[in-house]
DNA sequence: GCCGTCGTTCGGTGCGGGGCGAACGGTGAC
DNA sequence: GTCACCGTTCGCCCCGCACCGAACGACGGC
């Protein structure tokens, strides 16, 4: 409050980020690409309904802002999400947005692709949709999460997921917490993101307790997965996923 | 990716949402509200270097947008943030804008203002600086907080805040976390923000123990609240505020 | 009552940037 | 080598909007 030359060093800086994702078309290419998957420019140009070239400038200038890395593969070009802080940082705005993805309710239903969403799938790198509450909330009930006086596992958290396989120590270099709070676009409510969610993720997969469907994006838990779950988790079966299979 | 019409239904809101933050003086006024107090138009006109008129647009986006809300009071208007959403939605895009608020290194040294919140600081409605970050760091070292398995409160942690008379429970009609890791400008480090930051800015400043200085965002320990603080935090004298007095 | 202040609204101006098509280079397939 | 394709760069247009000055309503002070 002492000069009106520049109002405050950090406000540039912030006008700058928040400039990345304020157009429609960038913001579409951040959200597709919260999969986790890397994507042609050709792609997403088709994707958002834009010229190639059109497309090739937003990438740069999401590359140049950080938020995307390029990679190089034989002939063409992929980009993706720089990594997990990016990965959370739109996750983070794009749960803000509440109003439009959420109750369609009359007027035209959501069509296969997004039933097989809503049920479950993967939210950068974790468990997300009603699949990633429900575990989070079994954990939540079973004491291997504490959601009352902030979001950290329990030592019995730690070690139900050591006991399934899952690498929680070796995170070198990293800043990203182990377990993170990530709200969720459709069921509106916390599950498990950070370290922990990851290897939670990628054991469920690995071992075949939920596999890949449609695009890859949804994630379908098989019946051994519920089973599983449920017996590890000590909960009763079938309320995993309440819908039944279709 | 099944259409190219509209790329995802959530981009436009996204977009719209960052649009807000994507202006310069937009960013401004919501870092210079994320003290919580409420400012009137000329004021932040003032504050901003624009005239009156380019304010009072941008404040009515703001307002549009849900991010700030105006209060009547007598002759003129203020504005102020929503709420503790908004300000966190503030604080946590701030606090990814790494790059120019720290180290200032070489070149012009930081004036007295800018040392004194480094020290010590309101972030909307909890502590930060210095202060609040080594309060945090004591708590954890404490065992009244654990960083290990996420960001939480142990019981000893809600004993101790409880035992100086913060009102943990009284939170009606709200989504907002007992405990929430707030990433620090200065620090670079994370200090405790949620319910549980909220009633210990609050306590700290009833009791004595630390006082607004300078425009009032700006905090200091006053001799009372280090001896307090190091006592029942357990800790060392003299480690809360390394710089001594200035 | 009149005046000063504060805040908003209304034209008008200029710049930034999103969009396109065309042309250029780099890579793999033939 | 030649071709096809993908991605980028360039010139261009135009819409959006940040900004201002001037004018207008609202409210409290005198």
């Amino acid at each position: 409050m002492d000069t009106h030359l520049t109002a405050d060093p950090g406000a540039s800086g912030l006008a700058a980020l928040a400039g990345l994702l304020a157009d429609e078309t960038r913001a579409a290419v951040c959200l597709a690409l919260l999969d986790r998957r890397a994507r042609t420019g050709a792609e997403l140009a088709r994707y958002c309904g834009v010229a190639p070239s059109t497309m090739s400038e937003h990438l740069s200038r999401l590359v140049d802002g950080g938020l995307l890395v390029r990679e190089r593969q034989g002939r063409h070009g992929y980009v993706r999400l720089a990594g997990p802080d990016a990965a959370a940082f739109v996750e983070d705005l794009a749960a803000r947005v509440a109003a439009p993805v959420s109750a369609p309710a009359g007027g035209l239903r959501a069509h296969s692709a997004g039933r097989a969403m809503a049920r479950g799938r993967t939210c950068y790198d974790h468990l997300a949709g009603r699949l990633g509450v429900a575990v989070t909330d079994a954990m939540t009930a079973r004491g291997m999460l504490r959601q009352d006086t902030g979001f950290a596992l329990t030592e019995d958290g730690v070690a139900w997921l050591t006991g399934l396989g899952a690498d929680l120590a070796g995170r070198p270099s990293s800043r990203r917490p182990l377990a993170r709070s990530c709200l969720d676009w459709t069921e509106r409510r916390p599950h498990l993101a950070g370290t922990a969610g990851a290897e939670l993720c990628r054991l469920v997969l690995d071992r075949g307790w939920a596999r890949r469907v449609g695009t890859g994006r949804a994630v379908r838990a098989t019946p051994l997965g519920e089973r599983e779950l449920a017996r590890t988790l000590g909960i009763p079966a079938g309320t995993l996923d309440p819908e039944g299979e279709g």
